[in-house]
RNA sequence: UCCUCCUUAGCUCAGUUGGUUAGAGCAUCUGACUGUUAAUCAGAGGGUCGUUGGUUCAAGUCCAACAGGGGGAGCCA
């Protein structure tokens, strides 16, 4: 039986009233052989328990080292020391489990992140990825509750795929051929009939076209999953391996689809800040002792709560494409010719345009829409004036693109014709045609990548380090 | 994939123009102390200097390749 454990949060959250109280966990430290610092990953605040001095015996005291899993049975009370307001006065100890404190990588002391990536089995033991995890999973649950909320429906979408239509980037194979003898047919290239389902597969880029299917049958739906891209992309914001969330609306077009990014954005924000607020407040000092580091003029304006709070409480600014080109030509940065890349109506807006505009201009997330239809997708739907579409990326400070979407085109002559200008085959999306074929409405989507979000809202600068076991290339241990 | 920087003790790092036995703080171990907050004090152990090859009388130090990692860029979410 173990169920009659209190998490250390609840009982933190009490009063020191004398009452008996029996907690689990692992040991952060042991100072002065008489006060242990223990952590059961409810919360990032330790809880002190308080051994008086010759009640145990040196060998438990001996076995209790960073990490050993305790189970203590004591008197909840006030504290004498600073630092807590209660502490746990110790009446039996339990070694769950030993920790030898020479093999045990983990110091109480501050390790770098660099270091915690190669140990990320036991990363989560620290303040830092215990907050990052907490939080993680409270934007997962408060993105469900969104949804839930406002009525759509959760659709999970395929992971292995055979359409390689969306041109979302280079996909994983999915396959269970010989890879030493795969079939060959007579000229030379590889017969996937023969393989497990009959045809080339990958795992897959994006759920969206699926999310079609399901919005124009229940209105509105998402979808929150594994997404795989095999670019060999070695940056602090991309993953061979990530979690996407992708809504979906019928009778919905570009504004709409905006203002529920918007909401959404603000809603799990807010929900993270009312249920991590402990956590927020951890690396909010964290990242104000990192930034010490820096020469004051990098170091950011708002900390980690006020810029949260900034984002939760102000709109998103909107412009067009156009204008923001616009403002990039009318920008002194761009006169002063600081831009390493030329801009032009036209052009794919390069990472340091959008943090332009982002971090100097605007000073808050952006959403940015009608994109010139060469640079988007085929599945966007293709504006009046004849040169844009009707998509729309928000950009967020320090991340960038955090979401990308668009109205879809609902005519069925204009998507087909722009699939034969952009070389889609239309046989291999005939399922997808028929939304168009059969009742087609205006409808949009966008989808977000989960972990960028969680990048924005924990501050953490590299998306290695808010995921749990992250593939990237020549990387997958763990 | 491109540019650039890094790799020395378990961790973070120092190591001079190439020169004998490679250092520090923390961690660990031993002892002391005991209301501590990354406890403190004293002592001890701990190294194939990323790997391979080369230059040299002599390489942690210079050169090359490879591996891993950081930062920036591209691709994107």
């Amino acid at each position: 039986m173990f169920n009659n454990r209190i998490k250390v949060k609840a009982l933190l959250a009490g009063e020191p009233a004398g009452q008996q109280a029996t907690v689990m966990g692992w040991v952060r430290t042991f100072r002065n052989n008489q006060f242990v610092a223990l952590n059961d990953g409810s919360t990032n605040n330790n809880l002190q328990v308080v051994l008086e001095l010759g009640k145990f015996d040196d060998t438990l005291l001996k076995r209790i080292t960073t990490s050993a899993a305790l189970k203590v049975t004591g008197t909840v009370v006030a504290s004498q020391g600073k630092g807590q307001k209660l502490e746990l006065k110790a009446d039996t100890i339990e070694i769950l489990g030993d920790s030898d404190a020479e093999k045990y990588p983990l110091q109480p002391k501050k390790h770098s992140l660099e270091f915690l990536r190669e140990k990320a089995h036991l990363r989560f033991r620290t303040n830092t990825f215990g907050s990052v995890f907490r939080i993680r999973h409270s934007l997962a649950f408060a993105i469900h509750k969104f949804f839930n909320e406002k009525g759509f429906v959760y659709l999970h979408t395929p992971i292995i795929t055979a359409s390689d239509a969306e041109g979302a980037g280079e996909m994983f194979r999915v396959s269970t051929l010989p890879f030493d003898n795969p079939p060959r047919r007579e000229d030379g290239t590889i017969d996937f009939s023969e393989d497990f389902f009959g045809r080339a597969t990958n795992l897959t880029v994006s759920g969206q076209l699926e999310g079609e299917l399901g919005a124009t049958a229940f209105g509105e739906i998402y979808t929150f999953g594994p997404t795989f891209r095999a670019e060999n992309s070695n940056t602090a914001r991309h993953l061979a391996e990530f979690w996407m969330i992708e809504p979906e609306m019928a009778f919905c077009d570009l504004e709409d689809n905006a203002n529920l990014a918007e909401e959404f954005i603000q809603y799990i924000i807010r929900y993270a800040m009312e249920h991590n607020a402990d956590d927020l407040e951890f690396l909010r000092q964290r990242l104000l002792e990192e930034e010490k580091a820096k020469p004051q003029t990098e170091r950011s304006e708002l900390d980690l709560i006020q810029k949260l709070e900034f984002v939760v409480n102000n709109q998103f600014e909107r412009i067009t494409y156009t204008e923001a080109i616009d403002i990039l030509l009318q920008s002194n940065h761009y006169k002063k010719k600081k831009f390493q890349y030329d801009v032009s109506w036209g052009i794919d807006m390069q990472s340091e345009h959008e943090r332009y505009l982002v971090e100097k201009h605007f000073k808050k997330p952006v959403i940015v829409t009608n994109y010139p239809k060469d640079i988007k997708a085929f599945y966007m739907r293709q504006n009046e004036d004849g040169k844009t579409v009707a998509a729309m990326d928000i950009l967020a400070p320090g991340i960038g693109e955090i979401v990308g979407g668009s109205q879809r085109e609902e005519r069925l002559e204009r998507l087909e014709q722009r699939m034969t200008e952009m070389n889609i085959p239309h046989e291999e999306l005939w399922w997808y045609l028929d939304t168009r074929r059969f009742g087609t409405v205006p409808h949009a989507g966008f989808g977000l990548g989960f972990e960028r979000i969680v990048q924005f809202v924990t501050g953490m600068s590299n998306i290695r380090d808010v995921i749990a076991f992250p593939r990237t290339p020549k990387s997958a241990e763990f």
